[in-house]
DNA sequence: CTGAAAGCGCTAACAG
DNA sequence: CTGTTAGCGCTTTCAG
């Protein structure tokens, strides 16, 4: 059934289309008598005016995209909620798609994106977090952002200089290990993530750094990336406990993996954090539920998805944005971690 | 800067917007060097046909929105993934909304559904889960959904026949039930869940049926509904250990309340199971990465997303759908649970 | 204050 | 095989 649409409403309030149009957006006057009238044809026949249409005029669709690899893990809601909080002022909605690091599907994504004419992307995971980004998958977002305001959270394309939002990983890895050391830890491990993705690299580099800076040795065969399941912490904690001689403290690159290893670790029979600290990253939800409470470090998932917005926003109405917004991580100290035995 | 548009491939290709149009959708033969120049253009300007301009015409945008109370409950991003999978095929696209259980937003968004003329409707939570519903609430979506082909998930609306796509949530309590009692236990307690909201009376209700069919007296003080989250789950678990007498097991709504459970009972100095054995509900990702390792009742959600799409398209097809699907919940046993001490 | 008319970008008859 | 043309539902000048 063909819905009702405004020249229905006219005719039944006996107006021209122009004057309906001119009360749904209030923008001009309209004798208070018409208007009455014309609201009541409204109410009567539910009628809701085609936003397409609409859209079509004005070249705004108030949709926002949103590209994410994977909501089940629970730092991307947190993030989303933020955005939707920061949204929802403006009237903004989002279209969603979980990538799951597939990036035949991200551009698929990003081309419906465009087809349907989004007022903005905001872009996670996925080849933005890739150390070797093939080019033609670069050059794509790139047009894709020439073309439609874009901004990558917690990522980054080379050689180009597409808007960022990003946490400090590099600050927070410090904070962690420095955390560690504080607690008279001297040999530390690091456990989890794809070592072909840039948010481990960078993890490592400031891993290894602020080793350095504390005087510490790094030993290379306690550095076990994998990947950011919850089964890979299991994996690479199975292998540190398998060692002659294993760390007294492990950095692991998210919660996930560090609940993994907590859990492998326990079900060895090691008690945590007496037998070995473990600290984690991200801080989601369960972060603090987890037994033993994990220790780890706040991305500020929520502040990181509203700043996005704000930012995104800003580039919509043409403003001036900056290149990159960094957020402060903030340790987080809970049960995982403890004085060195 | 204009986006390129029909007209301006038509001009440079030598050719009327028509013949764009049909290499555009293959829509008719197309002679092949007319097609070959058409193609060349469209790649040089990168040029994405308006998807607005298009649903004008079609009246159908390939989007389905979808109403959820809160992504941060790892029940709904499973469920989400789910729907998207079965999305893929037809090129479906999610325009998604958390509207933590206020009603106005639901309304609102669910007005800009209407506006966005979605293909179709999922909605989770909410108002569908009320015991009692205003009944302007329930007109605004049964109007909704007269229009708009709507399917609600694990809920429903009293006196109206949307359709819905449920797991058997009476099913899935008993199941968990019996398998406390077979595993010895006689005195159960049952945690968590609004009392006002349907899941809770759906579950209390079974739970009550199968304790009188296994011969077992229902202790009302161990009843204790509170609400969905992990702190719920703890406060009433320090609560029942704070009576006289307590159960030897208890059955939480979730598993979020189910770990809250744990973590007050393992706090309290308790082993779970040999103290005490604790089942939960749905079956998040974490339930078996938990210490213990949680029982549960899977509710299936991927599934559950995807027959929810399913049937939407079924619906946006015209063709004749089941009123009500249901699907069967599974006892998950992992370690939780364990014959009575 | 109100109406007529043009046009947003595209599809779909209808003619050639 | 290809072009012309009439809308889809709305906003927005431009005249009254």
């Amino acid at each position: 059934m063909r819905q009702v649409t405004i020249y229905d409403i006219a005719k039944e309030a006996n107006v021209s289309v122009s004057t309906v149009s001119r009360v749904l957006n209030d923008t001009a006057p309209v004798k208070r008598s018409t208007r009455a009238k014309i609201e009541e044809v409204i109410q009567k026949h539910n009628f809701q005016p085609n936003a397409m249409a609409r859209s079509l005029l004005t070249n705004e669709t108030g949709i926002i995209g949103v590209i994410v690899p994977d909501l089940t893990n629970p730092f991307f809601p947190e993030v989303f909620a933020g955005a939707e909080e920061e949204a929802q002022q403006s009237g903004h909605t989002f279209l969603l798609s979980n990538t799951i690091g597939d990036y035949a599907k991200e551009s698929q994504y990003l081309s419906i994106l465009r087809e349907k004419r989004v007022d903005g992307i905001i872009f996670l995971g996925g080849r933005i977090n890739l150390k070797h980004c093939e080019e033609h998958l670069v050059q794509e977002l790139v047009q894709c952002a020439s073309v439609i305001p874009t901004v990558l959270v917690n990522g980054a394309l080379r050689k180009t200089d597409l808007v960022r939002v990003v946490t400090d990983e590099s600050a927070g890895t410090a904070l962690a290990v420095r955390h560690l050391t504080l607690l008279g830890h001297r040999e530390i491990g690091f456990i989890g993530g794809e070592s072909h993705m840039t948010t481990t690299s960078i993890k490592l580099r400031a891993f290894r750094k602020t080793m350095k800076d504390e005087g510490l040795d790094v030993r290379e065969e306690w550095l076990l990336p994998d990947s950011f399941s919850i089964d890979s912490g299991k994996r690479q904690m199975l292998k540190l406990l398998a060692m002659e001689e294993r760390p007294t403290a492990v950095f692991c690159v998210n919660d996930y993996t560090a609940i993994g290893a907590i859990k492998a670790a326990t079900e060895a029979g090691l008690s945590i954090p007496d037998d070995m600290s473990i600290v984690g990253f991200d801080d989601i939800p369960l972060a603090h539920h987890f037994i033993p409470e994990l220790t780890t470090v706040s991305q500020q998932a929520h502040e990181l998805g509203r700043t996005a917005v704000k930012v995104l926003k800003a580039m919509m109405n043409n403003e001036k944005v900056k290149k990159l917004t960094s957020l402060e991580p903030q340790l987080i100290i809970r049960q995982s971690s403890g004085l060195r035995s």
